[in-house]
DNA sequence: GTCTATATGCTGATAGAC
DNA sequence: GTCTATCAGCATATAGAC
């Protein structure tokens, strides 16, 4: 079934989805969701408004397609080891540098997203209430425990504020070293216990 | 001259310029900037459109009034004395806890604010530059420097980031509980340090 | 699958009456 | 100081031709 998708008109209108995905991240990015119009993105797509209407029927559509494509491009598994772990989170640090885009719009949405009315708001607060169980069961991994202590879920809170906060930063001002400050959080964090 | 304010129209319409700031800080917050009409300001300040152009002139004009205000508010000294410190930034985040329109909209802001092309978009960059400048120097005081170290910078980024992002947090959900994990990661960096 | 044409409504802003 | 009336522009969305 999916190899079947690679032909015909289904794999043709697949690319270009995904195309206009790439195109719309760029637009949202730069511009933040509320302020940047379905004419533009239809624009830069090379399209008519209409034409993109008819991949993505609203703009709500579109922006949960983007929200959801990224989701699944940020599995990962738990590892016992900490230089894997250390390893695979810089990893993703330079992946979100790299496609500054993205991250962009997710710094822009995630500000707008606070707002309850917010088409993806539950979306967002979902995904933040599970990157923090998760890192909570990743940090307690390394750490030798059972179960993610109050501190390891401190911890995990903290990390995740860290990357936003620092991902601010860099957008802000693209000489920021967002990496080097992130490597010396990662590990006061690993290294620093409130009761040592 | 500032005491003749208090009589006579002058004192009258900066009274209503205040107002007009109150309710726009809560307007812009709730829904972002670019998704929040002028229209909708003047209403729920009790004026027509035309009636709020004439206190703001423009849309630019009302943000960077509400941001400047926000500025003059946060203000404060350096001191060399850690526990004046730390009682001195939890107020602040107490501050901006009970504000929560006034955090909603900075959130939401800075997200905005990362594109170059947006109003007030230099504000932010020198004004995170600053406050990372200012909190260097402060841990330096506490830390009996007499120049920030690169350490007391590092940890400078990592607090101010640290305080955007878990207010992030908190705005998604607000049974975050901010102040526990804002207290922790304050002990951890007055604690911490990579040559221990 | 993509287009043009069009409907309807909201935007920021201006002019000018009171 | 506040209003109504109005503007040009752009938004989302639909209908229907090709």
């Amino acid at each position: 079934m999916t190899d079947s998708k690679l032909r015909g008109q289904y794999a043709k209108g697949e690319a270009r989805r995904e195309e206009i995905l790439d195109r719309a991240v760029e637009a949202f990015g730069k511009f933040g969701y509320h302020a940047t119009s379905m004419r533009e993105i239809a624009k830069v797509c090379g399209l008519s408004q209409a034409g993109l209407l008819h991949y993505y029927p609203n703009k709500e559509a579109l922006l949960l397609a983007l929200v959801d494509r990224r989701e699944q491009n940020q599995a990962h598994e738990i590892t016992k080891d900490i230089a894997l772990w250390v390893d695979g989170i810089l990893k993703q640090e330079a992946a979100n540098e790299k496609e500054k885009a993205l991250t962009q719009l997710w710094a822009n949405l995630v500000g707008e997203a606070t707002d309850p009315a917010f088409p993806a708001h539950s979306y967002f607060v979902k995904r933040y209430s599970r990157t923090r169980k998760d890192m909570a069961q990743q940090i307690a991994g390394i750490s030798g425990h059972q179960q993610p202590t109050e501190e390891d879920q401190v911890k995990a809170a903290i990390l995740v504020a860290l990357w936003d906060g620092l991902q601010t930063q860099w957008l802000l001002d693209p000489k920021f070293d967002m990496k080097r400050y992130f490597e010396y959080g990662l590990t006061m964090l690993t290294r620093y216990s409130q009761f040592k």
